[in-house]
DNA sequence: GTTTGGTTAAACCATTTAGTTAAATCTACG
DNA sequence: CGTAGATTTAACTAAATGGTTTAACCAAAC
């Protein structure tokens, strides 16, 4: 055969979809299976259930989408270009997949130790090496001192929540598809120069 | 009769309750009635269906938490005091509240001209009085000139996002729910100090 | 005390949906 | 060719769930 995709391929892409836009409560098999362009039964032959199915999608998602993001967090670029490559990365990564961060949250609340672990991001050293830097960074005068789950929060909230939000973004500033791409793209220097400003040690001007 | 609480009441508290945990399709109509004490008769006695008592919930918790929170961007207190009560405000409210988020941002994604109009924001002539603000503020050379609506992305994605990532935080920083609160606390005073210090003109320490 | 509206209980109906099954077809491969 | 695995079709079952109905009950109002 001569497919350009497996069948349990597009099983897997036609899931991905539908759950991603519907969670698992929303989502039918039905839906899954005609957006696979196959039958129901199909979807039973290569996975058992409903359950079964989303666990690998979910499992799936957390699993390329966690670790690979935190790696740059734990590397030993310097703070700057750090937060700048961090903020590229995420956010090129969420343009093209803007239902993630809802999807993820959504189905958190269900199974957070799970999800915890695939992330991997306590595993990773991730923490410590963020933790060392910062205070590297604030002991020699260059930057403030910060609390390292502060800053992290704050580096993520800044990235991901535009995208959550983005219905009402649109709507409140009344943007098109386009402009909220361009929006999202101002922000790839925008956040980073936000947190910069915000915690490098400057005098005021008088 | 002498109830605390009249029986529509208590089927909307706990039509709230259920809907914000599990959202629109999680949540079943057994279950709302078992959490107000009633039986399932009940619940199409004052509410024909399951749309119309959703709605009635969603409509009355956007029209709650919108326009309430909208009104401080909007009035005319300095933009240090103005920040300051807004994320004291948003976060006492969240505190209270924590699903919040997550269902209006599960839900918006199916009706997102409703909501914004619900919020008011568009309406209120918050954005021109904030941008104004911001303009003044800039020309004055007191901050550095920002786009208002990268600033009021800002602003509200530092104050939401940890809530909609609540597990996650406590997860990755192993907090349990008194610490997180405290982290939350730590907020209202980390977040406008952030801002502030990332708008405000200043000179590098050299 | 009778009427009326809120309330309960339980059975019931109709629909949706996950999941199964069986038979027929197709396709690669030995 | 013939077998085996992949796929389709369509009918089916079982369970969950939204919604309805009926009869009985109760408390307050008239």
């Amino acid at each position: 055969m001569h497919e350009a995709l497996t069948t349990e391929q597009r099983i897997k892409e036609a899931a991905r979809k539908v759950f991603i836009r519907k969670g698992l409560a929303g989502a039918r098999m039905q839906e899954i299976a005609d957006e696979a362009n196959i039958n129901k039964a199909m979807l039973h032959y290569y996975y058992r259930n409903k359950e079964q199915l989303f666990k690998n999608i979910f499992e799936e998602v957390v699993g390329e989408f966690g670790p690979k993001i935190m790696g740059v967090l734990g590397s030993d670029l310097p703070l700057k270009e750090k937060i700048s490559a961090f903020v590229t990365q995420y956010l090129g990564m969420l343009n093209a997949n803007p239902f993630i961060p809802l999807f993820l949250f959504s189905e958190l609340r269900n199974q957070p130790e799970e999800v915890i672990e695939k992330v991997g991001i306590r595993s990773s050293g991730m923490l410590d090496q963020l933790d060392k830097q910062l205070k590297r960074e604030a002991k020699a005068g260059r930057i403030k001192p910060v609390s390292t789950a502060q800053f992290i929060v704050n580096l993520i909230s800044l990235s991901v929540f535009p995208f959550l939000a983005q219905p009402l973004v649109q709507g409140i500033f009344a943007m098109d598809e386009k402009q909220f791409n361009q929006f999202i793209e101002e922000r790839k220097t925008v956040i980073p120069e936000f947190i910069m400003s915000a915690i490098t040690i400057k005098k005021e001007v008088t």
